[in-house]
DNA sequence: TAACATTGTGGGTAGTAGTGGGTAAAATAA
DNA sequence: TTATTTTACCCACTACTACCCACAATGTTA
């Protein structure tokens, strides 16, 4: 099976152990390139969830940070609220890498999880807390959606 | 037979055996490109049924993704939903994909499947579900049907 | 017609993947 | 330093997946 690297697709449903530890589903481990070092960066997603990226595409948002220029509020906001939990994470020999309580707490995540690749990163989710957002992501108006589907050309 | 590279038309009665596994048919197999590395992209369709596309051309759907920014929420909605669902599978020496449970569960599929070659994609129904929609369809009103005759040039 | 090849379907089995938990090394705090 | 907590490695169990072999039905060729 070759895929795209740092490329994720796919949901799986698994869960936390006692000791916080994740598994990273197999086939997004071997999506990884050599200079992720096995290595993931976890942070606190722009919605309720946990956001994995392997390292070296963590890199790149690192420089586009930096680019980002101080003088905006914004911008600081953006920059404090990716950076500050984020934390990095080798996984294990069983392919489990280590949550922090800080995030398991902001994503609402008790034993069960839904992980999701999203292209250039993985998220971790409250299957229970997706649902939700899903609902209100449904009012989303529908005009805005069908541009992007027709843009993508599905 | 020579069919354009990719390009699937045509119906197929075909059954999935007990493992969930689905067997390809040949000719859409034969239409593969060599960099589809013998490997579809399975997904779930805007319709009630399986969409299946040959790897290169998700990858272009990827591409796609991948350049829409992370700091919209519509983006974010749109990746996710898209790409959730989906996963890359290899056909074995007998030919066969195998479909996860949560995709056969949203097609309303039992074991006879119809295997419909849709262009750019395969699409997989539950036969009985493809007459209802079907007759659904009927309704639309010629208008719309109209509109699109006038583009495609039949 | 007969021999052969292809195709769709079924099922056994070895290797892999997800999960749980014990234990020693490492980090932190007292 | 000593005591406590945290982390990483190891072993083990179960379920699943991918590979292999098999066979019947159909299509093709000599």
């Amino acid at each position: 099976m070759t895929l795209a690297e740092n490329t994720f697709i796919g949901e799986y449903n698994y869960s936390i152990d006692s000791k916080g530890r994740l598994n990273i589903p197999s086939r997004f481990r071997k999506a990884l390139s050599k200079n992720d070092a096995n290595t993931f960066v976890i942070t606190k997603g722009l919605d309720p969830c946990i956001w994995v990226y392997p390292l070296s595409e963590w890199f790149k948002i690192e420089n586009n940070l930096r680019n980002l220029s101080s003088v905006k509020n914004i911008n600081r906001t953006f920059v404090r609220h990716t950076t500050r939990y984020a934390s990095s994470s080798t996984y294990d020999k069983q392919g489990r890498v280590l949550l922090t309580p800080s995030l398991i707490k902001f994503a609402n995540i008790n034993k069960e999880v839904l992980i999701i690749g999203a292209i250039r990163r993985i998220e971790i989710w409250n299957p229970d807390k997706l649902k939700e957002v899903d609902e209100i992501n449904l009012k989303i108006e529908q005009n805005t959606y069908d541009e992007l589907a027709d843009k993508i050309t599905l």
